[in-house]
DNA sequence: AGAAAATTTGCTGATCACGCAAAATCCTTC
DNA sequence: GAAGGATTTTGCGTGATCAGCAAATTTTCT
């Protein structure tokens, strides 16, 4: 079922993407025009709008993948594990590859476009966007697995709502960490922290 | 110090932001141009974006002071209250005008107007965006009260992103609960919660 | 009153996003 | 393997947003 035709849609899209990236990182997100990431991709300015509805959404487009693949993650989560550990595990792993326990330094690349999402206001804005817009999606999995009525109860979108953010802060804590730090554990801590309760540290 | 020349700009301000929000909520978002709002204020449309960078923040003008307040608030509480209780009633005190714990009903045309911010995509994004823009400055109130440092501690950032990501679900939950509730005590909760920590319900 | 400072405004240019229809490309079926 | 159908790409045109700049207007200060 691959047909040549969805290859290709697969790999213009994929150009599109890494060429924006690419573009933003090498230039400055400013000097980028939808005009550039389209040449560079191959493909004309045209097509670029009918993959990507706006100029940042290529950029972003890499942390949309993420924060939907969470989503799938917490749904294919083993039915008998613990909510919390399910949630913990599937909001980590489509970060595992990037900065995993392990010592080894993230590719300084994929790094730096990380680092740029967070630092230049268009793309942070871009950023939220996605990771609240799929947060229905995120509240309906949790309420499936908790056993909850996601429209009447408060429950699964507040947990969706503030796992989305802990995340959030985990990742921005890791960016800027000095020495630097390993980021799944520290997203980790974050959730857990939060499934904990958040009391003020001295009090 | 209350010269004309402030008090003139505090009005075409007011006038861009009500004229905004008027014509959204009257025509729909997308019928409403950069142009139009100006001429409702009585203003040139490039004074427009004098004053707002985009068309979107004339509308979520409201929105962005209720943040701002939300900080003020927490540097204003008295210094010996605990934590999470001056916290909890910063965050409250902006919305606590609008629908307070009182029976009264909150005025139609500004519960249409915060809804429309959380149903119209483009709105909801530019929220979250003021939202966390400002979250940094909540953070650092954060830690000056809990005594911690900002940049290498990851507790105020994480309690301040979450509670802002906490205060959006529970006016969520207000916009859609069907008979209608007060909306301060479902803020109230969703902090309790959060402070408390989010045990799934059932386990 | 008159100079200095700040704000408003019109003009202009760069860019973006999308509708529409023609051209190009891929897929299916015979 | 060729014709016909379906999908995608593309070019063109349109409407709108946003910011820089300099002139005009308004407020403030001396």
């Amino acid at each position: 079922m691959t047909g040549l035709r969805e290859r290709k849609k697969q790999a213009t899209r994929e150009a599109l993407m890494t060429a924006a990236l690419r573009l933003a990182l090498e230039r400055g997100l400013d000097n980028v025009r939808v005009e550039d990431i389209a040449a560079e991709a191959g493909v004309s300015p045209r097509t670029y709008n009918n993959y990507f509805a706006s100029k940042y959404e290529a950029i972003t487009a890499r942390h949309t993948d993420r924060v939907r693949a969470s989503v799938e993650a917490l749904r294919a989560r083993p039915a008998g594990e613990p909510f919390w550990d399910a949630l913990t595990e599937a909001m980590v792993q489509p970060w595992a590859r990037h900065a995993g326990t392990t010592g080894q330094a993230p590719a300084p690349e994929l790094l730096a476009g990380i680092r740029m999402l967070s630092e230049e206001p268009a793309l942070r804005a871009e950023s939220l966007k996605v990771a609240f817009a799929a947060d229905g999606e995120l509240a309906a999995a949790i309420a499936e697995r908790v056993g909850a009525d996601p429209a009447r109860d408060l429950y699964p979108s507040l947990v969706a709502v503030t796992v989305t953010a802990a995340v959030q802060a985990g990742v921005a804590h890791w960016l800027r960490a000095d020495p630097p730090v390993p980021l799944v554990p520290v997203l980790r801590d974050c959730l857990r922290a939060l499934a904990a309760g958040l009391p003020a540290p001295t009090e």
